[in-house]
RNA sequence: GGCUUCGUAGCUCAGUGGAUAGAGCAACCGCCUCCUAAGCGGUAGGUCGUGCGUUCAAGUCGCACCGAGGCCA
């Protein structure tokens, strides 16, 4: 219907430079949007404005000439009026609009989805974190937006690759693999000192009891073994619990890729030879550095440093080498803002080998600040007390905790309120738009005893739906397909949210004011048919956020 | 000091360069004999940080300044 829309004005502009009504031949890139206000019709173009300077006429006197050659659209619209500074508003029949219930209907499940992808390969790699701890509440928020970003693309027509890059080759695993030891040693009895740098937390004792248990030999061996064996234990366990915790937040990644097995493959001495090769790596003081200036970087960047240990930059070098080598058409990478400093260079990089520097998105995700009842409610992570997303989904549950995580824009700061998330009332937003999906199957149950059947598409009267709420729902409908595109070219999983807001007031509204059985079987029937249509938008949109539609609250 | 994100209602935040800047919370007044009140209706609340510029049109774009968070030295 937009698009036929579209179509219409572009031909009326055509015929208005044909026929000298208007002088310039560009064809502007207008807008056709709904307008906020019922009374500025059903879509409106900013087309005749655009054109003002070009044309050195008042944008009114433009639009008239455009509403000309519009004609009377082939009954696509049944009023067109210039208004404002030179807006041209269509109203269209209020049919047009129950047609998207059919399409709702038809496509069920796959509503919404649109194909801007073209079945182009799109990585997202979130999470991430160091296999070292548990996940903690600032990995939660990326692991949301990574997750829901992936759906979004997928959504949009691309297809999409979940990895979380271990980093099980650094300094930090070394470092667990050392704590464990020292703790095992004293459960032996040893009374040792515990290292500045060691981890701390409780956790950590847990690992050296279940590998006293489990591994006694280890004790046998000499310390260098020992701590290798450690570390292996350790991120093992540890690479066990983030699966768990992710899964139970509704994630799965399609790989894990280890850092480690960059070195095994000497991946790292391969990709760092090709860039020697272009001439992009540099030997001075002993090290050999990347010229990343010379792709708008402020300083180039040690891979090796002059004892001969790759930096941790050389195997992020490295790793992102390799996923070009595996054929993404994208690669989008959802890091914490802490790590904004690690963009130029990265991007330099990829420049550097060839690619646009777009084919490397970040999105840099803003700190999380918990809260219970308004207060702050932080530990100092010195102790190595920090609250784990294990606890919030815990007390909050998941899918108060993903709606909590994408409700905001990524790249602001976010307030999550504990004890906000839990409350069972209108306060809280999950459950607001949870329970319109509800209320709708409720409705369906109703529906089911007195025997009134949903009708199927095709069979319905829609001069039956003659309220205002009615045709609002219907309109509101019929932007999903439009916000998922937006939400998929910006990677903003909160546009949905707010739509979903927004979609669920609408409902609750008209379920307060219009009864949908009623006496009226063909009204009847309109409406089970309308709130049905309602019912699987809020489920598709949820479903992209990885929300749950529970049918019963 | 450099880089970066941000500054919109009392609070938390939306707002593809377009018409009278929106929502939730908090405040106040109402609505269950009625498909789920985890809901709805209403009232009140604004110098869009400040200034200059670009534009037919700026909360939105540019520059400067003020203020806050984060990263790096």
């Amino acid at each position: 219907m937009k698009d036929q829309l579209r179509q219409k004005i572009a031909a009326a502009l055509k015929d208005c430079y044909a026929n000298g009504s208007l002088d310039s031949t560009e064809m502007p890139e207008f807008a056709l949007e709904l307008p906020g206000q019922p009374e500025h019709g059903d879509f409106a173009t900013n087309a005749a404005m655009l054109l003002a300077k070009a044309e050195r006429k008042a944008p009114r006197k433009i639009a008239e000439a455009l509403v000309a050659a519009l004609g009377d659209g082939g009954g696509l619209w049944t009023k067109v009026e210039i208004a404002g500074p030179g807006f041209i508003n269509f109203f269209l029949a209020p049919t047009c609009w129950y047609q998207v219930l059919d399409r709702v209907m038809q496509q069920g499940d796959a509503y919404g989805r649109c194909n801007i992808g073209q079945g182009k390969k799109v990585q997202v790699e979130f999470v991430s974190a160091n296999p070292t701890g548990p996940l903690h509440v600032g990995h939660g928020r990326g692991a949301a937006v990574g997750d829901a970003v992936a759906s979004i693309l997928q959504a949009a027509g691309y297809d999409i690759q979940r990895e979380y890059y271990v980093n099980d080759a650094g300094n930090q695993v070394v470092i667990l693999g050392r704590s464990i030891w020292i703790r095992l040693r004293e459960l032996e009895g040893e009374s040792v000192e515990f290292p500045e740098d060691g981890y701390q937390a409780e956790y950590v004792r847990e690992l050296a009891a279940r590998l006293r248990d489990e591994h006694p030999e280890v004790l046998l061996l000499a310390e260098a073994e020992a701590i290798k064996f450690c570390t292996r234990y350790g991120v093992r366990s540890i690479l066990h619990w983030l699966d768990d915790d992710l899964k139970a937040f509704g994630i799965t990644f399609d790989n894990w890729y280890s850092e480690q097995s960059l070195y095994d493959r000497d991946m790292i001495n391969i990709e760092l030879g090709k860039l020697a090769v272009r001439g992009l790596s540099y030997e001075k003081d002993g090290a050999l550095w990347f010229r990343t200036t010379n792709y708008g970087d402020d300083k180039d960047r040690v891979l090796i440093k002059s004892d001969g240990s790759p930096t941790y930059f050389a195997s992020d070098v490295a790793y992102h080498m390799e996923k070009f080598d595996r054929r993404f058409d994208r690669v989008i990478n959802v890091w914490g803002a802490d790590h904004h400093g690690y963009v130029p260079r990265m991007k330099a990089v990829l420049s550097g080998l060839g690619h646009p520097p777009e084919d490397l998105e970040v999105l840099l995700i803003q700190m999380v600040n918990l809260l219970r009842d308004g207060q702050p409610y932080t530990m100092g992570k010195r102790s190595g007390n920090f609250i784990t997303l294990r606890e919030v989904i815990d007390e909050v549950g998941s899918d108060a905790c993903r709606f909590f995580f994408l409700m905001r824009r990524s790249d602001s700061q976010l307030d999550f309120d504990l004890e906000l998330a839990k409350k069972q009332s209108s306060d809280n937003p999950v459950y607001y738009v949870q329970y319109a999906h509800a209320r709708v199957c409720s409705i369906q149950r109703n529906a089911d005893e007195a025997g009134v059947v949903t009708p199927r598409p095709g069979e319905v009267d829609f001069s039956a739906l003659t309220e205002p709420e009615e045709l609002a729902l219907a309109k509101q409908l019929s932007l999903l397909p439009d916000v998922v595109e937006q939400a998929a070219l910006a990677y903003e999983p909160h546009r949905i949210v707010y739509y979903l807001h927004d979609l669920s007031a609408l409902f609750h509204s008209y379920y307060n004011r219009q009864k949908v059985l009623v006496d009226d079987l063909s009204k009847s029937h309109a409406r089970l048919y309308l709130v049905e249509a309602v019912r699987q938008v809020i489920a598709n949109a949820l479903g992209i956020l990885g929300i749950s539609a529970p049918d019963k609250m």
